[in-house]
RNA sequence: GGGGUUGUAGCUUAGCAUGGUUAGAGCACCCGGCUGAUAACCGGGAGGUCACCGGUCCGAAUCCGGUCAACCCCA
C-alpha cells in the first residue's frame, strides 16, 4: 500500500497538541518572522498597538484584546495588504509604577523618595516596568499574535520623550500649554497632594457642623439666598452662588425675612410659620448679585452673582452652592468659566494667611467655630446642625484633606473643542453607539487638560523658568546644547533637573519647572513619538496618520482613544485613527469583574495552556463582541468541540477515504450534482458575507456565519453524501465529490486561519501535503456564479421535508432504516426532482408524490361549537351534535364552507357553530412546518416486501457495528454467518446480494451457530458470526 | 449627581432598525432513535410574566414615556 497522501488524524488530538504542532512547524521554517516582515501587498494597512505596562501579569483581559488585533491583521495580510507598524509598544510611566517602587522601598511620603535619591527610586522603576515581560512574550507566541516585539516602541527611551518635548514645546509656542492651578486633594500636615487612589483610602465617616448662611440679595435689604456648607472656612473665599437652572426654587416669607431655597427643600428649612410668595426657575435665579455675610477680602472683578453649576442637587443643604473657587474642583471651573482669579486666603500648611482675616494664622479646621461665631453674631447665621457624611484624610497622617489650588500646566483642550468633535464625524466606531454616545458626549464637554504631575518616574515637562518669571520650552536634546548646556544621557529626573541655561529676556538662570507629565500623554503620543517624529522621517502627518485600526478594551474610551484623538488634532489637525474596535470585560463565570484582592483573576497563561490557543480565542469571539463576556470552562469546550471538533472530523473522513482511494486533488472539479451545487453555493455565499462582516469589523457575526458553514458541511453535505465516497468503484462521480469536499475544507480552513491560526495551520498542511502556511495564502474570494440562492432555498425545504418526515416515522414507531411505500409532499413551491434525490436515501420511501393541497388526504372532524350555538338553538342543541355525529362530517365541511350555512331539521347552523378538525386519512400520518409551507403525509402501510428490506437493513446495520468493534479497516473483507428465523432469515436469503456487498462479506451462509453475537431485533432472536476473510 | 450600555428558558443567546399566526436556536436535563468520520447527529418532552409599570395601536419582545437592576466612564 502507498503512503498516506493526507496524513490521518486521530479524531481524539487535542487543541494543545495541535498547537504544539503548528509552533514547531513556525518556529523550524520562520514563518512568524517571515510573515511579520512580508512586503506582500498591494496597498498599506496600518496599525497601532495600544502599550501595555509589563510590570503586571497578562490576565485573560489581555488575552482578549490579543485575539481581536491579531484577528484582524491576519485577515488584512490574507487579502493582500502590507501591514504596516506592527510592532508591539510599552507604556514605562506613571503612578502605578511609583506606588509599586514606594511598595518596595517601604516609603510613604514623596520626602523619603527624596532623601532616598530621584536617580536610584526612578532605576528601580526602570527595571520593574519590565518584569514580566519574558511571560508577556511568551502569552504573545502562545496565543499566536503577531507582532514584531523586537522592533516594539517603549515610551521610556529618549527618542520616545524627545519626540513628546518636541510636541509640548510647539504646544507652549502657539499658547496652547499654559500654567495655572488645579484643586487637587491636599494634605496640609504632609503637604503633599494625593492622588485618587490614595484619597480612597481614607474616607472616614465623620460629624460636622453644617451651617445655613444667608447670602443677601443685593437688591432687597430683607432678601437672602440660603446656601449650606460643612466647610465654613471657605465662607471667607466665596465668589459665587450656584444654583441649578433646571430646579425650581421658592420665595419663602419667613420671620420678617425672605430666603430663596429650592422648592424641594422648602418644608424641611422651614418649620411652624411660614409663606410661600413665589415659585421661579434656577434660570430665572441667574445673574442675580448678592452681598457677602463675610466681607474682609476683595472680592475680584465678576464675582458676587449667581451663577448656574449641574452639580447642584437637592440631596441636601439648599439647593443653592457657595462657591469658593480656590477650595473646589467645581468652584475652580466656575471660576475659570467666568474668567475671575481667585481669592486663596490659605498658606500650604492649611492656615489662613491674610492681615485682612481676624482668623489670620489659624489652621482652617480650627477657625470653623470662630467664624460661625462670628456669622451669628453678625446675624448671617440661619442655623447651625451636626452633619454626619464621608470625608477623607491622610492615609498616612490622618489630618483631614483639603481640596487646595497647586500650580499646575495644562493644554487648552477646550479650545479645539469643536474640531474634535468634527474629527469624530470622520472616525467609524464599533460598536457604532460609542461615537455619539460615551465617546461624543465626552468630547462635547472636553475640559483641559491637567497635564502636570508633581511626580518622579515620569516624562519630564520640557518647560524652564527664571526668577522672573520668564518661561521657556524646549523641544529637543539639540536645543539644550544650542543653549549652552550638556545634554544629559538620560532625559529623565534626576539627570534633567540639572539642566540650567540662561534666560534669553533677562539673562537669569533658568530651571526647569519640576513636573512630569501625565503617562496618559506618553501613550496619546504613540502615532509620531514611537516613530521618532521629527526627528526621522518614518513619519509623517499627512501620510502616516490617521492609522487605520486600533483596538482595546472599552475603559480606554476615555483613556488612549481620547488621547491619541486629542493629541493628533492638536498636533496635526487630523485623526489619529480611522477604525476603532472597541470590546468588553472579561468577566469570571459568574458574571463578576476579575480582581486579584478577590482571588478571582485568571491569568492568560494558564487559560492557553488549559485550553490551547484556538477554543481561547474562538471562545473570545464568539457572541457579542462588544458586550461582557464570562469566562466559562465549558463554553470554551463547547465551542471548541462544535467548530473546531467537527472539521477535525471532517477532515479525518476525508483523508480516510482519499487515501484509500489515492485521491490526488488536481482543483475543483465542475459539477451538476445538486448537493455538490448546494455546497459550493453555500461556500460561496458564506465567503461573501463573512469578508462584508470582517470588513466591517465585526468579527463575531463573521465567527458566526463560519460556524453555521462547518455545520452545514458536516452534518447535511456529508451525512448525504456518505454513500458516494463509500462507493467501490473509483469513477469520475467520486472524484468529483472529493475535489468538492477538499475545495471545502480548504475554504472553510482559510476563512479560519485569522481566528483560529494554530488549528487552521494544522489542516491546512496535511489537506495540501505542502510545507506552506496558510498565513501566507490568500483569503477565499467567492465566486457569484457559484451562489444560487433558489437553490438553498429548495435545500432548505428539502432538509424540512426530511425532518418532517424523521417526527412522523417515530409517531408511527417506523424505524429510519425500515424503508415505507409512499410519502405525500404538499408544498408552497414545488422542489426539483434531482434535490429530492439528494435526500431521498434518509427518506427512505419507495415512492415520494409531490400533490396539490386539494388532493391531500384529509378527513374533516366535526365537532359543535356550545358556546356560540347553544344560545341560538337553545333545546335543540342536542339534536344538532347527534347529527354531527350520525353524518358524514367530511361533506358537512364542504356544504358549510360553500354556503357558510346549512339547515338541518329546520335549523340554521352557522359556519361559526362548528369547529372542524383536519385528521389525516388511513393509512396517512400527518405532519405540517408552517414556516416552510410544507405538509407532509407518511404512508403507513408496510408491506411483506418492505419489510424484508428493512430487515436486510437491520442485519447489515448489526454487521456494521461487529465489523467496528473487530476494529477492521473499511477495506477488509469478512465471512458472515447468520443464525435467524422468520423475516431475518427471509431477508438474509432474499438480499443476500446487497447485504454482502454493503458489509464487504465475501459470503453469506444461514445456518445455525451456537458462537457469535446474539442480537435482539424487535423482540426476535438473531446470531451473526463474522471472521476477517 | 451626569453620561453610556445591557436586561429574552437553569446557562449562552437569535429576533428588535422596518410591530403581525403559537418568541427561535444551542448547551445542560428526561424519553426515544440513528450511526462503517463525529464526545457528532435526529425526533420528542420539560423549561419563557421577552426586567417592571404605563402609553400608542385592531395587534408590542419590537415603537414611545417612566421605573428597577447590573456593568462601564465621569463627578
Amino acid at each position: 500500500m502507498s503512503k498516506n497522501i493526507y496524513e490521518p488524524v486521530d479524531t481524539g488530538i487535542t487543541m494543545q497538541d495541535i498547537a504544539k504542532d503548528t509552533l514547531e512547524f513556525w518556529k523550524s521554517n520562520d514563518i512568524p518572522e517571515n510573515n511579520i516582515n512580508s512586503t506582500r501587498g498591494n496597498s498599506d494597512f496600518y496599525f497601532l498597538e495600544g502599550p501595555p505596562t509589563a510590570n503586571g501579569r497578562p490576565h485573560v483581559g489581555h488575552l482578549s484584546t490579543f485575539t481581536f488585533k491579531d484577528t484582524v491583521l491576519r485577515y488584512k495580510y490574507m487579502n493582500n495588504y502590507r501591514i504596516r507598524r506592527r510592532t508591539g509598544g510599552w507604556d514605562c510611566h506613571g503612578l502605578p509604577v511609583e506606588l509599586e517602587a514606594e511598595k518596595h522601598f517601604g516609603f510613604k511620603t514623596k520626602r523619603e523618595i527624596e532623601e532616598y535619591g530621584i536617580e536610584p527610586f526612578n532605576r528601580y522603576c526602570r527595571e520593574s516596568v519590565f518584569r514580566y515581560i519574558e511571560e508577556w512574550e511568551e502569552v504573545s507566541s502562545l496565543s499566536g499574535k503577531w507582532l514584531d516585539s523586537k522592533n516594539a516602541y517603549v515610551t521610556l527611551r529618549n527618542e520616545y520623550m524627545e519626540s513628546e518635548w518636541w510636541a509640548l514645546s510647539s504646544m507652549f509656542k502657539s499658547g496652547m500649554l499654559y500654567k495655572s492651578y488645579k484643586i487637587v486633594p491636599y494634605c496640609p500636615r504632609c503637604e503633599t497632594s494625593l492622588s485618587s487612589h490614595e484619597v480612597s483610602q481614607g474616607y472616614e465617616d465623620i460629624e460636622e457642623p453644617a451651617i445655613y448662611v444667608k447670602f443677601r440679595d443685593a437688591d432687597h435689604p430683607r432678601r437672602y439666598f440660603l446656601a449650606w456648607t460643612t466647610t465654613p472656612w471657605t465662607i471667607p473665599s466665596n465668589q459665587f452662588l450656584v444654583v441649578n437652572e433646571k430646579l425650581d426654587y421658592d420665595l419663602v416669607e419667613y420671620k420678617n425675612e425672605e430666603y430663596y431655597v429650592a422648592s424641594a427643600l422648602t418644608n424641611t428649612i422651614f418649620k411652624g410659620d411660614f409663606r410661600v410668595l413665589d415659585h421661579l426657575r434656577g434660570k430665572d435665579l441667574l445673574g442675580k448679585r448678592y452681598v457677602r455675610p463675610i466681607e474682609f477680602l476683595e472680592a475680584p472683578r465678576g464675582s458676587l452673582k449667581v451663577v448656574h453649576g449641574s452639580f447642584v442637587n437637592i440631596e441636601d443643604g439648599t439647593g443653592i452652592v457657595h462657591a469658593a473657587p480656590a477650595f473646589g474642583a467645581d468652584d475652580f471651573d466656575i471660576g475659570k468659566e467666568e474668567g475671575v482669579d481667585m481669592i486663596n486666603p490659605v498658606d500650604v500648611s492649611g492656615r489662613f494667611n491674610s492681615d485682612l482675616l481676624p482668623w489670620n494664622g489659624l489652621f482652617v479646621k480650627e477657625a470653623d467655630p470662630k467664624i460661625i461665631d462670628y456669622l451669628k453674631a453678625n446675624g448671617k447665621l440661619f442655623r447651625s446642625q451636626k452633619h454626619r457624611h464621608t470625608y477623607p484624610f491622610c492615609y498616612r497622617c490622618h489630618s483631614p484633606l483639603l481640596y487646595y489650588p497647586l500650580d499646575a500646566w495644562y493644554i487648552r483642550i477646550s479650545s479645539v473643542r469643536d474640531q474634535l468633535v468634527s474629527n469624530n464625524m470622520k472616525v467609524n466606531w464599533v460598536p457604532d453607539f460609542l461615537k455619539e454616545g460615551r465617546f461624543g458626549n465626552f468630547l462635547t464637554e472636553a475640559k483641559d487638560w491637567a497635564l502636570s504631575r508633581n511626580r518622579y518616574w515620569g516624562t519630564p515637562l520640557p518647560i524652564w523658568v527664571c526668577e522672573n518669571n520668564h518661561y521657556e520650552s524646549i523641544g529637543s536634546r539639540e536645543e539644550i546644547e544650542a543653549r549652552g548646556a550638556t545634554v544629559p544621557a538620560d532625559l529623565h529626573r534626576p539627570f534633567v533637573d540639572s539642566v540650567v541655561f540662561q534666560c534669553s529676556v533677562c539673562g537669569k538662570d533658568m530651571h526647569r519647572e519640576p513636573y512630569v507629565i501625565d503617562t496618559w500623554f506618553d501613550s496619546g503620543s504613540a502615532t509620531y513619538a514611537a516613530l521618532h517624529y521629527p526627528f526621522e522621517d518614518s513619519f509623517s502627518p499627512d501620510n502616516s496618520l490617521p492609522v487605520d485600526f486600533i483596538s482595546e478594551a472599552v475603559d480606554q474610551t476615555r483613556g488612549w482613544f481620547y488621547t491619541l484623538h486629542a493629541i493628533a488634532t492638536v498636533l496635526f489637525g487630523e485623526n489619529a485613527y480611522k477604525n476603532v474596535v472597541s470590546i468588553d470585560f472579561i468577566l469570571d463565570r459568574y458574571g463578576k469583574k476579575m480582581s486579584k484582592s478577590k482571588g478571582n483573576s485568571v491569568y492568560a497563561i494558564d487559560l492557553l495552556r488549559q485550553f490551547g490557543p484556538d477554543p481561547v480565542r474562538l471562545f473570545f469571539l464568539t457572541g457579542t463582541q462588544w458586550k461582557p463576556k464570562n469566562l466559562d470552562e465549558k463554553v470554551i469546550l463547547d465551542e471548541s468541540r462544535k467548530t473546531l471538533g467537527t472539521m477535525i472530523n471532517v477532515y479525518s473522513f476525508f483523508a480516510s477515504n482519499a487515501n484509500l482511494d489515492e485521491y490526488q486533488h488536481n482543483g475543483l472539479r465542475h459539477s451538476e450534482n445538486p448537493l455538490d451545487r448546494w455546497l459550493m453555493s453555500r461556500i460561496n455565499s458564506t465567503i461573501k458575507m463573512v469578508k462584508q462582516r470582517m470588513d466591517e469589523y465585526y468579527l463575531s457575526d463573521a465567527l458566526a456565519l463560519v460556524a453555521d458553514l462547518v455545520d452545514d458541511l458536516s452534518n447535511s453535505y456529508l451525512r448525504l453524501s456518505r454513500r458516494r465516497f463509500w462507493s467501490e468503484d473509483t469513477g469520475e462521480d467520486k472524484n468529483v465529490a472529493y475535489s468538492v469536499l477538499w475545495n471545502a475544507i480548504d475554504n472553510i480552513v482559510r476563512m479560519m486561519a485569522p481566528i483560529t491560526p494554530f488549528f487552521s495551520e494544522f489542516i491546512y498542511r496535511r489537506l495540501t501535503g505542502k510545507n506552506e502556511s496558510v498565513h501566507d495564502q490568500y483569503f477565499p474570494s467567492f465566486e457569484a456564479s457559484l451562489i444560487d440562492n433558489d437553490l438553498e432555498n429548495e435545500f432548505d425545504q428539502a432538509f424540512t421535508i426530511l425532518e418532517i418526515t424523521r417526527r412522523l416515522r417515530q409517531e408511527a414507531n417506523i424505524k429510519g432504516r425500515q424503508p415505507v411505500t409512499e410519502i405525500l409532499v404538499s408544498s408552497a413551491k414545488p422542489i426539483r426532482k434531482e434535490i429530492m434525490n439528494a435526500i431521498d436515501q434518509e427518506l427512505n420511501a419507495r415512492e415520494v408524490k409531490f400533490i396539490l393541497p386539494e388532493a391531500r388526504p384529509l378527513h374533516h372532524r366535526a365537532s359543535v361549537v356550545f358556546s356560540k350555538a347553544a344560545p341560538v338553538l337553545k333545546n335543540r342543541i342536542n339534536e344538532l351534535k347527534a347529527f354531527v355525529e350520525e353524518h358524514d362530517n367530511d361533506s358537512l365541511y364542504e356544504d358549510i364552507m360553500k354556503n357558510s350555512k346549512i339547515t338541518v331539521s329546520g335549523m340554521d347552523v352557522l359556519r361559526d357553530f362548528l369547529a372542524f378538525e383536519e385528521i389525516a386519512a388511513e393509512p396517512y400520518a400527518h405532519a405540517v412546518d408552517s414556516s416552510h409551507g410544507v405538509e407532509i403525509f407518511l404512508n403507513r402501510n408496510i408491506d411483506e416486501d418492505l419489510l424484508i428490506e428493512g430487515s436486510a437493513r437491520e442485519l447489515i446495520r448489526r454487521i456494521q457495528v461487529m465489523r467496528k468493534e473487530m476494529k477492521l479497516e473499511y477495506s477488509d473483507k469478512i465471512i458472515t454467518q447468520i443464525d435467524a428465523g422468520g423475516r431475518f432469515k427471509e431477508a438474509a436469503q432474499k438480499r443476500k446480494e446487497s447485504i454482502m456487498s454493503e458489509t464487504l462479506s465475501k459470503e453469506i451462509t444461514i445456518c445455525s451457530l451456537d458462537s457469535g453475537t446474539m442480537w435482539d431485533v424487535d423482540g426476535e432472536k438473531v446470531r451473526i458470526l463474522i471472521s476477517r476473510a
